[in-house]
DNA sequence: AGAGAGCTGATTGGCGGGGT
DNA sequence: ACCCCGCCAATCAGCTCTCT
């Protein structure tokens, strides 16, 4: 026996329903004003008695946002799983979009040119209303890109290395001159330190920041 | 009569599938 | 190969109704 799939509700069922246009449940569920509180209480009713939830891709199709964010990590998934920045770095970034029934699209890439390609792609796709951006090098050509395709981003990562982008970073220099001062005077006089990928920015500045100190 | 609130309904968009 | 249609939510010009 083949159980019968569930007709789909749109929201042409739940205005029927509710004795109103489509307009008015799109002014009702995107919390526009023009609508009376009694008006706006029987769509979210009729909402709720036929189980109707938004269409995404229909939404994308009209024209508006995507609640999406894009994140590609230029990481092999076996490293991605034990680094603890990055966990930390996602479930925050998962937490913060809940809160606005947005999702993240997480990618794993091999090299900066298959993110500039997957980056590009998901934006002309609409696969996505936005990007976070990490990781980033000297003359990162993501900056180009970005500002080709006109994408919004939020780079994490220095202004020095981020060219104009919208920014967010910690400040690395300074974290590690004070780790080196710290251990001077606690009379250290041989301090090795590990770091990252030379490559990438941040090992960069918190290299010169080792070197100086 | 005029203003404003409340609401309607045609239009828009990308793409796959069907028809010619 | 080309055209047309349907999918479905968002948008907004314009309509109806109520109030002053």
């Amino acid at each position: 026996m083949t159980a019968t799939p569930t007709p789909r509700v749109t929201i042409k069922d739940v205005a029927a329903r509710a004795g109103v246009s489509k307009g008015a449940v799109s002014l009702a569920f995107n919390h526009k004003p023009g609508l009376s509180e009694a008006t706006r209480d029987r769509i979210f009713r009729a909402a709720r008695e036929l189980g109707w939830a938004p269409n995404l891709t229909a939404r994308t199709l009209a024209g508006s946002r995507v609640d999406v964010v894009g994140l590609a990590v230029c990481r092999p998934a076996r490293v991605l799983g034990l680094e603890p920045w990055y966990m930390e770095f996602v479930s925050g970034v998962e937490s913060v979009l809940a809160e606005h029934s947005s999702s993240l699209l997480l990618r794993l890439v091999r090299n900066l040119d298959e993110e500039v390609g997957v980056q590009e792609s998901w934006w002309r796709g609409r696969q996505i209303g936005g990007s976070i951006l990490v990781d980033f090098r000297a003359d990162d050509p993501r900056v180009g890109l970005v500002e080709r395709l006109g994408l919004p981003v939020v780079a994490v990562g220095h202004p020095s290395l981020t060219g104009g982008l919208t920014s967010v970073w910690t400040d690395d220099a300074t974290a590690v001159t004070e780790a080196v001062r710290y251990l001077a005077a606690l009379g250290h006089r041989r301090i090795a330190r590990l770091g990252g990928a030379a490559a990438l920015g941040h090992t960069g500045i918190r290299t010169a920041a080792f070197d100086e100190a």
